[in-house]
DNA sequence: CTTATTTACTTAGCATGCTAAGTAATGTTA
DNA sequence: TAACATTACTTAGCATGCTAAGTAAATAAG
C-alpha cells in the first residue's frame, strides 16, 4: 500500500510536523468554506462545537481549556460571536470573576446547521482512513507531544542551572 | 499498547485535526526555545533550513513552494531575515522578476548551529516511535490532504453550477 | 511593434495563535 | 482584619498564516 515509497516521514527538517500544520490549516478550511453561509470563521465554529460539546453555562476559562488555546485568544473569539448574538454571557453570582456563556436562539439554529456540516465533511477528511489508521495517528501526535513537553521542561531546567 | 483506551481519534468535533495544529505549534516552539541564543523565529529558522536544503540560490518563490506557504507570507519572512544580515538577495540578471538568496557569512555560521541544534530536537520529539508509525502518520496526513483538497474542489465545483 | 496576459515579487490588512501586563474578585496569612 | 497572592478575565501588541490588489518584467497575441 505504502511499499514503494521511501520513508519520507522525514526529508531533511522537521517535515511531519510542518504537515501536521499544513493539513490542520486544511482541514479547517474545509469546514469554513462548508458552513460559510453561516458567516462563522475557524476559531467562531469551533468555538461554537466546544460550547455545546461541555454544555451551556461553561466558564471561559473550562472553554479555553477545553479548545486548547490561552485565555487573550478566547477573549477576541468570544466577544466576536457575542457581537454576531449568537452567544451570551451572564456573570456568574458565585464568583464575579467567571462569565459563564451560553447560546441565544440564533446560535442555536445555527449550531445546528454547523453540527450537520461537521459530521459530512469530517467524513470526506477521513475517507479511506480506518479507525485503526486515526488512532495510530492519535497515539503517535500524543507521544510527540509528551516528548514536546518533556523537551521543554528540561531545556527550562538547564537554564535555571547556569 | 494503546488497547486500554476507547478510540479516541474523535470526541466530538475534529478533535484529530485539532490535535495537529498543537502539536505542530509546540514541536516549533521547542526548536525556538532550543535555538533561542540564535534570535530566530519559527519562520526564520524553518526559511533557513530549506534554503539550505534547496541549495543556494534559490528564488523566493521556489522557497516558498517548498515551505508550502504563500509569496506574501515568505516576502516578510524574508525581508527580516535579510534586516537580521543573515541572507542577501540578488535580482536574476536573466529574468529580472527573480530575485536569488544567498547566505551571508553569518547566515552561514548561523546555519550550522541550527542544523546540529534540530538534528537533537528532531530525536527527543520523535523518541519512542519507530519508523513505521513515523510512516503511518505521514501517510495519513497526506491522505487527509488529499481528502480536504478534493472537498475543496468539489465545494468549489457546486458553486459554479448554482 | 504595440497591446494584453502572465509571472515574480511587494504591500496592506485580516484571522488566530501567543505573551506580558492590567483589573477586579476571591483566598490566604500574619 | 489588613496585606499579599491567586484567579478569571481583558487589553495591547507580536508572529505567522492568509487573500486581494499593486508594480515591473517577461511573454503572447494582434
Amino acid at each position: 500500500m505504502m511499499s514503494e515509497e521511501r520513508s519520507f516521514y522525514e526529508t531533511s527538517d522537521l517535515t511531519l510536523c510542518r504537515n501536521m500544520g499544513r493539513v490542520h490549516r486544511l482541514c479547517r478550511e474545509v469546514v469554513t468554506i462548508a458552513v460559510e453561509p453561516l458567516g462563522l470563521t475557524q476559531s467562531r465554529w469551533t468555538a461554537l462545537m466546544h460550547i455545546n460539546m461541555l454544555q451551556e453555562g461553561v466558564t471561559q476559562l473550562a472553554l479555553a481549556h477545553s479548545l486548547s488555546i490561552e485565555m487573550p485568544s478566547l477573549t477576541r473569539t468570544i466577544k466576536q460571536l457575542e457581537e454576531q448574538l449568537l452567544i451570551t454571557r451572564c456573570v456568574d453570582e458565585n464568583d464575579k470573576r467567571s462569565k459563564r456563556i451560553y447560546f441565544t436562539e440564533q446560535g442555536r439554529t445555527i449550531l445546528h446547521s454547523l453540527k450537520e456540516k461537521i459530521t459530512d465533511v469530517k467524513n470526506q477528511l477521513y475517507n479511506g482512513l480506518s479507525n485503526e489508521q486515526l488512532d495510530a495517528m492519535a497515539y503517535s501526535l500524543i507521544r510527540i507531544e509528551q516528548n514536546a513537553q518533556n523537551c521543554i521542561k528540561h531545556i527550562v531546567k538547564h537554564k535555571v542551572n547556569r
